[in-house]
DNA sequence: TTGTGTTTTATTGCCTCC
DNA sequence: GGAGGCAATAAAACACAA
């Protein structure tokens, strides 16, 4: 009797726990959780299927995931709007906002969303963050969000290359015709026909409105910079050479020579980043290892295939993200970013760390080491993604998106960030392989990047696989000229 | 250490669409 | 009617100041 009351009770208290009790995401859940969500805003059962697959998680916990997230983007939205309101009016820039950005108060966004875009329709591809404001987008950028969708006129290479590099690794598979992101050399075909035709070209609408939130943005930014942007000339000040020949070859380490360095000198000393690229990846939990176990499995069915000839390599990408991602495992350590760093976290810990750190690696190396950086602390992004759009300089970095006049900037930003991205990812590797490092360092390194290859698989692979089942199926149907022909244009737009 | 505020997660009910 | 999404709410977990 007692002994069945004992196990009732411990049952009950079992089952009360396994219901009642929350379960916090693990770090890799949330990052897979949020990298997915940045390209999927709504999954499909399918997608929630393998992720909660993937993530060692239920449908349901995926489901309300997904549905939180979305409230959370929508509050702080809304909370950017108010924040925006304010600076526009001191701006004066923007005055229409409510027509476009069909702000809800409390639920009624859902009227306003469906008036001017179809979120369902729209935001797997990113469109939806065309809400956001700046220090949303701040985040985004972050995370690679492919923002030019409607290709309005975003010439950004962080948003280009970012979707050649989703479209390479096969991460975007959901909305997209196969043949459009399968392009052999990562080319960046219009992101979604149905929205492009829905959006047309020009901004108007809610584009429109939304170009000047941008723009007003753009103008808080300059003002905080404090420094001229040259219609023509390189970005900030900032004086850079065309590509020479070789410029993608191993070079030494010269931040002193980085653009950006110059442009932020601050942030390359940062000791965050220098912690980071010492610790090991640390990020044990039991979801973590479920999940990664799972990749495991799948790693053998999606071979990393560099579509970037002359870029490096994804074990090259490593040695980077993996400092960045060993970096988790100290929330304590990083906690002072909560608050006090809090104000312009999304400029800060985005674009501090990621922006100065990110400026040395590839486009892939940047999503790696987003993941990794994602890793070293969570809280980070969660915490990140409740901050106010407080003017910082380090949003300089931001991809800000583009009025007109800000197009000849944000295309020479583009080259820019390809170019330092390419060269110092270069130097980044050649740092990490040459640096003579002892042979436990070695081993430590070899075994953070293991971690961070299953860290970055957890995103990867779930829509890698269901990226393969679209591809064999369209293949199967797609006529063979046709997917030559689309391949061949494709690729030919990725030239710059 | 504790109290308080914030964030995240889980649950539930309502609404809309098919 | 079922499925999916949104919003409200509660509660746990967390962060931080006193």
């Amino acid at each position: 009797m007692e002994e069945s009351s004992e196990l009732q009770s411990e049952e009950n208290k079992v089952s009360n726990e396994k219901n009642k009790k929350r379960k916090l995401k693990t770090p890799a859940q949330l990052k897979a959780l949020e990298d997915f969500y940045n390209e999927h805003k709504y999954p499909t059962e399918e997608m929630k299927l393998v992720l909660a697959e993937e993530l060692g998680l239920t449908e349901k916990q995926i489901s309300g995931w997904f549905c939180h997230r979305r409230l959370k983007d929508k509050r702080l939205m809304k909370d950017e709007a108010v924040a925006n309101g304010r600076q526009d009016r001191s701006s004066g820039v923007i005055q229409d906002r409510g027509s476009g950005l069909g702000q809800d108060s409390c639920g009624s966004s859902k009227h306003a969303d469906h008036r001017y875009l179809d979120p369902k329709e729209v935001e797997s591809h990113g469109l939806y963050n065309h809400e956001l404001s700046v220090a949303d987008m701040t985040h985004r950028r972050r995370n690679h969000y492919p923002e030019n969708v409607s290709g309005v006129d975003d010439t950004s290479s962080e948003s280009s290359s970012f979707l050649q590099e989703r479209f390479s690794q096969g991460q975007d598979p959901y909305d997209m015709e196969p043949s459009r992101h399968l392009t052999p050399n990562g080319a960046l075909p219009p992101l979604n026909p149905k929205g492009a035709v829905k959006m047309g070209h020009k901004p108007s609408g809610y584009l429109k409105v939304k170009g000047e939130i941008e723009h007003a943005a753009i103008t808080a930014v300059r003002k905080q910079l404090g420094r001229h942007y040259l219609e023509d000339g390189p970005l900030l000040g900032i004086e850079f050479d065309p590509l020479p020949p070789g410029a993608f070859e191993c070079q030494t380490a010269d931040t002193a020579n980085e653009p950006y360095s110059v442009a932020n000198p601050l942030l390359s000393n940062s000791p965050e980043i220098f912690a980071a690229k010492r610790q090991p990846s640390l990020s044990s939990d039991k979801q973590d290892k479920k999940a990664c176990q799972n990749i495991k499995q799948r790693q053998s069915l999606y071979g990393y295939t560099n579509n970037f000839p002359g870029r490096n390599t994804f074990p090259d990408l490593y040695e980077d993200s993996t400092g960045e991602a060993s970096a988790y495992n100290s929330n304590k350590s990083h906690r002072m970013s909560t608050k006090h760093g809090v104000e312009g976290m999304r400029s800060d810990s985005a674009s501090n760390h990621s922006d100065h750190y990110e400026e040395k690696l590839t486009v892939k190396q940047k999503t790696l080491m987003l993941h990794g950086y994602d890793n070293i602390n969570p809280k980070n992004i969660q915490r990140s993604e409740h901050v106010k759009s407080k003017p910082s300089s380090s949003i300089h970095n931001s991809r800000v998106p583009m009025d007109t006049e800000e197009r000849g900037l944000s295309a020479r930003m583009a080259k820019e960030e390809m170019f330092k991205g390419n060269r110092k990812a270069k130097n980044t590797y050649c740092d990490v392989e040459g640096a003579g490092m002892l042979s436990n360092e070695i081993m430590v390194a070899k075994r953070a990047k293991v971690d961070m290859l299953q860290q970055y698989n957890v995103k990867k692979s779930p829509v890698a696989e269901m990226e393969l089942k679209k591809i064999q199926r369209s293949v199967a149907e797609m006529p063979s000229s046709f997917s030559e022909d689309e391949t061949a244009d494709t690729s030919s737009s990725l030239d710059y």
